[in-house]
Parts: structure tokens; sequence; C-alpha cells
DNA sequence: CGCGGGGTTGACGCACATCAAAGAGAGTGG
DNA sequence: CCACTCTCTTTGATGTGCGTCAACCCCGCG
């Protein structure tokens, strides 16, 4: 079965001077290479406008990139840190959509229509690259290579969304907290970041509103998991030690 | 809270001649009209190289218009009838991912890649309108505008899926099944079709599949519903009597 | 007419939510 | 450095919504 994700996929930056570089995802591993490659950004600001792709701006934990309704400006690429998006809600509790890793897109769902249909917050002190979208006709690239780069990041989303509501409405509460590691671990990996071993930077009730879980649940089944010794877990930090035996649980 | 639907939306094609014409949208209605418009298919064939788009194909009940792992051609707009999109499971049942209701698209979800992610199978005797997307560089219409469609009409599925997961994750038995009624309700109404009383073409089991119930919850929830006298249900036809009170349900 | 597949209804058990309370870290201030 | 608080996490006890199993019903079809 489809392990837990959701995505969209990153800016493409050159890396910054004198940081953790190795907390922090490569150009070449960010899901918006693509889209940069085709805008010529690989090279330094080779007749860019300026202010039309902002590098490695830093974010502090808590502090919000864009909130719901506001009007779309930018798609956002995580380089470092990470992200969670959701919907506020007046009544009751905020609905969270997605967790956001190194290398990621965010804002994506936002390009064909007028507004941010979520809003995004740092869970940690973060960085971010971002393109100003609408100016893109401005940068004299050819926009049908720009539009199809966006036509194939749009459609991953799809395909991966539709994996998604596949997978979570079935599955038991062991199913979808093994899934939400392994997937955690596979995009860690897939970027070129630390997999065997990483921070679970969202709060456990967190974790239990993306899987649609009680905050509870997640706490027991991953101390289950981790008696088990298919993990372990110490505060946020998580080893997988048996991913095989993860996927296993998964499949039933 | 979001009503569960899930949304790709329809090509625009001239009306046939002599057939139930109130149950096939019209083209104005069609979700790909956008599309159409674009490439100028609303006059009859003006300039398009045969074989690009089919207009009205039958499918009968039961019938496949593509299996998951074929690879990617056209994309259909449903004009009558009702279709399912699901993963068949070598080993369990399969998992639904849909339901097509006129004037909505299926298959968009292929543009990006290769190949289908599902395979779509008619639920009752229907007709369907295809493009034939990869032939689209031949029609001679500026790709820019046809790929600006193509972008809203992803971006649309985008934010859809994710209204659908947050709704989806949270939701009882309940208010999945009102906001299933509702959703079809409302979708049947955006096509000008007759969407006070019409057709569950889909099996209990269907739906429960789609909805993350058992096929048993589905029906005792319907029966609960009409008992309470917010629906009529006999067999499969359905009259939504108190709508209001079923969007009550789903927002708790 | 009998047969078969989908639909309905009931009885029962379990997985997970809910409620409650105690434990553990990260700040904050003395 | 140590109290103190606040929030997040863990763990236990209890209740319930829904899945599962099983029987029966209804309708279409050969």
């Amino acid at each position: 079965m489809v392990p837990l994700t959701f995505a969209t996929r990153g800016i493409a930056c050159a890396p910054p001077a004198g940081c953790e570089v190795e907390l922090e995802v490569a150009c070449s591993n960010c899901g918006l290479d693509p889209l940069c490659n085709v805008l010529d950004y690989a090279g330094e600001k080779s007749g860019i406008p300026d202010g039309l792709l902002l590098r490695h701006r830093q974010v502090a934990r808590g502090e919000t990139i864009f909130r719901m309704e506001d009007s779309f400006r930018s798609i956002f690429a995580v380089k470092q840190g990470s992200f969670k998006t959701f919907i506020p809600r007046p009544d009751r509790v905020a609905q969270l959509l997605g967790f956001h890793l190194p290398g990621e897109l965010i804002g994506a769902g936002a390009i064909a229509g007028e507004s941010y249909p979520c809003t995004a917050r740092a869970l940690e002190n973060s960085r971010v690259c971002e393109i100003r979208l609408g100016r893109l006709p401005e940068c004299g690239r050819p926009l049908q290579q720009v539009q199809q780069a966006i036509i194939e990041l749009l459609g991953r989303e799809v395909a991966f969304n539709n994996a998604l509501i596949a997978a979570l409405v079935h599955q038991s509460a062991e199913q979808r907290v093994a899934g939400f590691l392994l997937s955690l671990s596979e995009r860690l990996q897939q970027r070129g970041m630390p997999w065997t071993e990483f921070n679970l930077s969202m709060s456990r009730s967190d974790i239990g509103n993306y899987l649609g879980l009680a905050s509870e649940t997640v706490s027991r089944t991953l101390t289950r998991f981790s008696k088990a010794g298919l993990i372990d877990v110490r505060h946020k930090r998580v080893c997988i030690i048996q991913p095989e035996a993860l996927a296993e649980i998964i499949l039933e």
C-alpha cells in the first residue's frame, strides 16, 4: 500500500555559506530544480529581474509564510527545517493538510487560483527559497517550458494525493503511523538528507490531526513500535531500526 | 466542512441527435469546455485533425475505457452516465478512487505521467468525449493557452483533493454519507442535471469502499437518514428531501 | 420456478476516542 | 543554581462507533 505522504517539491538555490550544510537540501535534490533549470537560475543571477527569486530567507519557528486567503504571489521551497500547512477553522481545531520537508514545495496548490487555500507555518527555525510566480513572464524565458514544468509538478501532486486518499481511508492506526514514519524517511532519503534517524519536528497532536487519530493513539502506537524494537523514540528524535517490519505492517 | 467529492471536469462536445437529452450534460456545462474553447472545438470540426477529438463514444455498463498502467493517450469527459476509477489490487479487493458524473473529466491525473494511475469503468451505459492530448501540438493552436487551461484544471484537482483529504479523515460514518449525497447532488446541479432526485448508479459496497466504510454501515446510515425524513431511498433511486439537515450533519 | 447477487437487519466484539491524571522538557524569573 | 509554570507527552480506565459475521430479504434472470 502507498505510504502516507503528500507532496509538493522545491526551488533550486545556491547553498549558503557557513551553516550546517548537512541539514540543508542541495539544489540538485530540490523539487523545484527542474523549474529553476528552465529559468536558468542555476548560475548566479543570470539575467533574473531583481526580487523574482528570493534565496534562503530565514523563517523563525512559529512564523507563517502565507495565510489562507492571502492572494497568491509565490511558490516556496523548503531548504532547511520543516513546515505544516493547515486550514484554520473558526469553530473547531485547525485541520492539518500536510508537512513539508527540505526540498519540497509549499503553495503549489494555489497556482491555478487567486489565493492560497491554506496557511503555512514553520515547525522549527527554517530557510526557504521563494519564486514570484506571478512575475515569471518578465524573465524572458520561454513560457512554454515553464508551464510544462508546472504541469508535471501539479501532476505529481495529483497522483500523490490520490494515493494518499486511497491509503488513509482504509488503514488502521498502526498502519497510518507506520506509513507516516516511512513516508518521512523516504522523503528525506530522496532529498539526500539523513533518513534513518531524524527529528519529528511536529507535535503528536499535529501528527494525529494529519492522520485522523487522537494524539494519545499516536503516542501509544509509537511506544508500541519502540517496545517491539521497530524504532527508537526519545522525545522528538526517531530512529528507524526495522524499516522492512514497518513496511510489513502497512501491507497488513 | 467540505463535502466529499473529487473532481476532474470534462470536454465540450456538440449534443447528439435524438436521445434523452435531459440526462446528458450540455457542452456549456462540461468541465472541459474551457479547453475546448481554447481549441476552438465549439464550432464543428474547424481545422481539427481527424481522430483528435472523438465525440460521444458509447460505453456499455461494465466496460473499461482505460486500465491502470496503460500508456497515457487521452483525457475523457463523461457526457452521460457515470464511471468509477479504482486501483486493482492483486491481494485484496480493489481500492476505489472516485466516481465521475456527467461533465467531469477522467484521466486528468495521468497528464504528467507516462501511464494511467488507475482503471476507469462505466457504472451504467454511458457516453464519453475523448481528446487525444498527446496529439495537441498538431492542432496548430497556441500551446501556451492549452497549457494554461490544463494548469487550471490540475490546480482545481489539487485543491479539491486537499479538501477531500481534510474532510474524509476526521468524519464519522454519518458525516461521510451525508457529505457524499450532498456532493453528488451539488455536482449534478453544477452541470445542469436533475439534482434533487437521482440514481445511485454505484453499489453500496462501492460507496463504502470509497468512503472507507463497510457496505453494511452505508446501508444502515441511508435507512437511518430515510427514517429521519432527510432523504427517500428506494433501491438505487435517491431523493434529497432536506439538504439543509444533511449539511447540518456534516458541520457536526 | 429456483437460483444468485446485492441489499437490509441484527448480534457481538474490538479498535480507537475520550476522559483523567501524572511525568518530562523548555523557558522564566528569583 | 533551583523553584515554578506551561506545554507536550505518556499511560491508564472507560465507553462507543463501526467492522465483522450471519441470516434473511428482495429483485432480476435463466
